[in-house]
DNA sequence: CGGTCACTTGATCGTCTTCAATACCAGTGG
DNA sequence: CCACTGGTATTGAAGACGATCAAGTGACCG
C-alpha cells in the first residue's frame, strides 16, 4: 500500500476575514473565540487545499505545526517498516489534528478527496490557547472524546470479528457529521475498501466479502462502490454492539 | 471472564495535609497546584482504597467523579455483551481517569493490587481547573499523552502478529514508571496471563505459548510467572517495530 | 478501445482460537 | 505432613476465521 507524497498547496486566504466565514467553525474549537477576534485569528492561520491522496502529515516529522479541516476527508494512519498500515481515524469538517506533545507527529495524514485546512505554528497557537482558556477546554473536551473513540476502536479491533467490524464501522459513519441525531440511511463512502480495511485491521478481500454478505442477508443495500444504504439499522446496530 | 463487583473502601485521610506528601504527586497532574494551597486540594479530595479484584469504575454509570491513582495497579476495560474483554490499558501511580465528556463513564476500572486513589467529585474537580489554568493545561497534556499511546494501541491490534504484539508489551512494559530513559531488564508483571490477553487482542494460551517460544529463543527469561528478564532488548525492540 | 485501478469472487493456506488435558502453586484443613 | 481445592499457567490436538494467492469483472479515462 503506497503513500503518495505529492506536495499540499498553499492558497491566498480568498476575501477578507476568511475565518468569520469559515464553513468549520460551528464544529471547530475556533468558536471557542469571540466574534470580534476572527480577524486576528485568520492573520495567525494560513489556509492550504491538498489534492486527493496528498500525504500532508508524515509520522516521524518535527511537529512544527496544528491543523483543522475545513472541507474534506482525510486518514490519519501508522505504518510498520514493512508497509502494513493502520488508519486511526478518518476526519472531516471541523476536525482539529496535530495534538501531539511530543516533538514530532505521531502519525501520518492523507487527503481522501479535496481537503482544505488551516495550519497555524504551534508557537502562535500556544499563544491562542493563553489568551483564550476557553479554547484549550474545548481542546480538552475533543482530546476526550477522541480517547473514548479510541477505546472503542481498541475494543472493536481487538475483540469483534469482521462482520462486527463492518456493522460497527457502517453504523458509526450513519452518524457521521450533521446527522449525529438522525442516523442517515443512506452515505458516501469517500474511502476505498483498502482504507477500510486498514482502518478495521482486516484485508480489503475479506471488507469486500463481509460487505456482499451483509447485502445478502438484507441488512445493506450497496447501490454504488461508494455509497451505502442501511436497510436494518436495529439489526445492524445489534452486530455491531457484539450481541451474542 | 468474570468481574467481581466488591465495594472500595473510604479512608479517612490519614494524618494532616495528604496531598502535601502524596507519593503520586511529582507524577500527577496535581504538581500544577502551588504547595501554598495543597492543603485547600486535599479537602477536594477523598482517599479511597481497592483490594485486589475490586471493580471501583463501572462503563455506563453515572460519571460523578475523577481519580487519581496514588498507589497500586489498575487495569481499565470495555466489555461486551457476550463476555469478551478489551483491555484498554494498565494504569499506575500518576495516572488521572475519568477523562469522559459524556455523562457516563466509557470503560470499566479494577484494581490488579491493593489500589489506593484520589476521588473528586466532577463539580469540585471543575472548579479546581477553573482556578488553575496550570491544571488544565497538564490536563490537556496527559490526553494528548493517551491519546498517541491509543494510537500506537491501535497500530499493534489491527496489524501485528501475536508475536510482535508480546515484544511490544515487554518492551513497554520494561519502559514503565522510574525506568522511563532506562529500561529494566528485569520487572514484574502483576497481571495475570488473562490480563495480558485481553489487553493484546490474543487469548491465553497464545499469550503463554508465544512467551514459551521467545524464552526458548532466548531473548527473554521467566523466572516466576510475574517475573521477566529481558535477554536481548534490542533484538525485542526490533521485533516489536515490525522489522521484517 | 486499451489500460489502469478498484472491487469482487474463488480456492487454498496459516495463524491464532478452541477444546481438552495436565502441571503448578498457594492456601486449608485433616 | 500431606491430601484436597481452586485458581492460574502450560502444553497438545483439532478447528475456524480471516489471510493469501489468483483470476475475473467492471468503471473510468486517456
Amino acid at each position: 500500500m503506497t503513500v503518495p507524497l505529492s506536495r499540499p498547496l498553499v492558497l491566498d486566504p480568498a476575501g477578507a476575514d476568511p475565518c468569520a466565514h469559515c464553513d468549520a467553525r460551528h464544529a471547530s474549537v475556533c468558536n471557542a473565540i469571540p466574534d470580534s477576534d476572527m480577524a486576528r485569528l485568520a492573520t495567525t492561520a494560513v489556509v492550504v487545499e491538498a489534492a486527493p491522496g496528498t500525504t500532508f502529515i508524515n509520522e516521524g516529522d518535527a511537529a512544527g505545526c496544528f491543523f483543522n479541516i475545513t472541507r474534506g476527508t482525510a486518514k490519519l494512519f501508522k505504518l510498520l517498516p514493512d508497509g502494513r498500515r493502520q488508519i486511526t481515524g478518518f476526519v472531516g469538517v471541523g476536525h482539529f489534528l496535530g495534538l501531539a506533545v511530543s516533538d514530532t507527529y505521531a502519525f501520518s495524514a492523507e487527503a481522501i478527496d479535496h481537503v482544505r485546512f488551516c495550519r497555524f505554528s504551534r508557537t502562535r497557537l500556544r499563544a491562542l490557547l493563553d489568551e483564550y482558556p476557553l479554547m484549550e477546554k474545548r481542546l480538552l473536551e475533543v482530546a476526550s472524546n477522541e480517547l473514548v473513540a479510541a477505546q472503542e476502536q481498541m475494543l472493536l479491533l481487538g475483540r469483534k470479528t469482521a462482520r462486527e467490524r463492518l456493522a460497527s464501522f457502517l453504523a458509526s459513519q450513519s452518524r457521521l457529521g450533521v446527522s449525529c441525531q438522525h442516523p442517515r440511511q443512506r452515505f458516501a463512502l469517500p474511502m476505498t475498501r483498502g482504507d477500510i480495511a486498514d482502518y478495521l485491521g482486516l484485508t480489503i478481500e475479506t471488507v469486500s466479502r463481509t460487505l456482499t454478505k451483509l447485502r445478502s442477508e438484507g441488512l445493506i443495500e450497496i447501490p454504488s462502490t461508494t455509497e451505502v444504504v442501511i436497510r436494518a439499522p436495529a439489526a445492524l446496530e445489534r452486530l455491531a454492539a457484539g450481541a451474542a
